[in-house]
DNA sequence: GACCAGGCACATC
DNA sequence: GATGTGCATGGT
């Protein structure tokens, strides 16, 4: 019987032997990454708002700003007046709606958690995700980089760079909707925290490197895989 | 000067 | 449920 194929049919079949094969490929090149770019969980919070549908360059410039005031901690920063905040985190774009997310967060880190990192990071995952998720501002992605790259649970992290990857070499169409793109991961990959963390490192990395503007597959080190 | 960057919430249909 | 829109800076 001949029927007309679904357009999922046309992506390539990705393994979990083909994804860790990219991983390796990944990690041979660019070395341990050890992310997420910041020297505490807490830092790590705050650039993952920060770093909202904004490049890190400007997010750097933001947080260096905190630091420059010495208000990078909970209770500092909760205490901060809006406009003062907001002016803080100028370089890093959207600074009123950031402002009001980063309070939000902070507001939720103080009751819930009595702002200890230590405390959150006994939640088990899903629920701290369900929580994470509860306040406003915060969404899937910034969700699951606080739960990976903060409080270290296995959450494997899908953004921009995830999609653009792996639509480029045909595992995705690139439009479906974050738990699809997530559960493509977590089906295929071995439950490591690790493999979680250093494996969205790499794709970044591959991302900003080969396929930005002028792609440069010819020399990637995901070459084999297109 | 246009375009893009590690989203998210909200309005509208 | 799907689609459109506002939010804003700094680099290329």
């Amino acid at each position: 019987m001949k029927s007309s194929k679904p357009i999922r049919s046309r992506l390539r079949k990705a393994t979990r032997r083909t994804l860790l094969g990219m991983y390796g490929a990944l990690h041979r090149h660019y070395g341990h990454r050890g992310w997420w770019p910041g020297e505490t969980p807490f830092e790590v919070m705050v650039g993952a708002i920060l770093t909202q549908n904004t490049s890190w360059n400007n997010v750097e410039k933001a947080i260096k700003n905190l630091k420059r005031e010495k208000v990078l901690a909970p209770i500092k920063l909760l205490s901060l007046p809006h406009r003062e905040l907001a002016r803080l985190i100028r370089p890093a774009g959207y600074f009123n709606v950031k402002s009001e997310r980063l309070k939000n967060f902070l507001r939720f880190f103080q009751e819930r958690y009595q702002s200890s990192v230590k405390k959150l990071c006994r939640t088990p995952l899903e629920r701290l995700r369900r929580e994470l998720l509860e306040v406003n501002g915060i969404g899937e992605e910034t969700a699951d980089s606080i739960l990976l790259y903060a409080a270290n649970k296995r959450s494997f992290v899908v953004d921009a760079y995830t999609r653009r990857v792996f639509s480029r070499h045909g595992f995705l169409k690139g439009s479906e909707d974050y738990a699809e793109i997530q559960s493509f991961f977590s089906k295929r990959l071995p439950k490591s925290l690790t493999l979680y963390n250093d494996f969205h490192a790499q794709i970044v990395e591959v991302s900003k490197d080969y396929c930005r503007k002028t792609p440069a597959c010819q020399i990637c080190p995901l070459k084999r895989y297109l």
